[in-house]
DNA sequence: GTCCAGGGGTATC
DNA sequence: GATACCCATGGA
């Protein structure tokens, strides 16, 4: 795995450099990891957390199909999707709308700072109700976003997020929307970054430009773009959106 | 001052 | 179905 590639590619947010590697801070881990090793972590929470399951070899040949891919994948070989906390990754990309990753790793630590638990000096996110305060949410910076955010902490149940994982990728992704402030983009990251949906396609204005610019998409509405990829690339469609991803906004 | 940033809701044609 | 505008905010 390819720590760098794997943490800074806008999937997950609340990590820091530390020593020659990170610091991860998600759901109840806190742990070091760097392109060598890692400590503070058991290994089948660590081989969960990033997909060590996965034939990575064989998927990435399943989804290199072009020349596009091709250089995305030689760009940034040891990539690797990250299976995050559902409730973490939703209030994550809730905090993502109309902005940009260094705000959302503010707010996101400014949520875990004011509504999670600390033990030994380390933030960890609220569970889910526990975001029940709109007006400190605001005060997280979170903007327009915080009434989002504060509506679905009081619908969303673990067991909401488990049946996502057994539904097949259109009901998951459409009960996903009927939540206030999701949309078809925010499901696809929910789906793809945890719950296990790696058919999942997620188009912000980045992915948009790859499709335009790389794969001669016309029609820009999220569903056409969507279902076009989804088709082109098959079942792991999500990890080559992570590597086109990463790959267009370092070019 | 204007534009853009891992969007979504709503009104309008 | 597409398009326009609004939502808050910060950095370029």
């Amino acid at each position: 795995m390819h720590t760098q590639s794997t943490l800074e590619s806008g999937q997950l947010f609340r990590y820091w450099k530390e020593r020659n590697g990170y610091r991860v801070v998600h759901g109840a881990h806190s742990f070091y990891v760097d392109d060598h090793g890692y400590s503070g972590i058991h290994s089948v929470d660590f081989n969960s957390f990033f997909r060590m399951d996965d034939d990575y070899g064989a998927i990435v040949a399943a989804i290199t199909k072009d020349d596009v891919m091709r250089r995305a994948v030689a760009a940034y070989p040891g990539l690797r999707l990250i299976r995050q906390d559902p409730w973490e990754c939703t209030v994550s990309f809730l905090c993502s709308s109309a902005t940009n990753i260094p705000r959302i790793q503010r707010d996101l630590n400014n949520i875990a700072r004011v509504f999670g638990h600390e033990n030994n000096g380390v933030h960890y996110f609220p569970k889910i109700g526990e975001i029940d305060d709109v007006e400190k949410l605001k005060q997280c910076g979170t903007g327009y976003r915080a009434k989002f955010i504060h509506a679905v902490n009081g619908i969303v149940t673990r067991r909401f997020f488990l049946q996502l994982k057994k539904m097949d990728y259109e009901t998951a992704h459409d009960a996903l929307m009927e939540l206030p402030g999701i949309g078809p983009k925010i499901a696809d990251c929910i789906l793809l970054f945890s719950c296990d949906q790696m058919s999942a396609f997620p188009i912000d204005t980045w992915m948009e430009k790859v499709l335009v610019d790389n794969y001669g998409r016309r029609k820009r509405t999220y569903t056409h773009l969507s279902s076009f990829a989804r088709d082109y690339f098959g079942d792991y469609a999500g990890y080559a959106q992570q590597f086109l991803y990463h790959w267009k906004r370092n070019l």
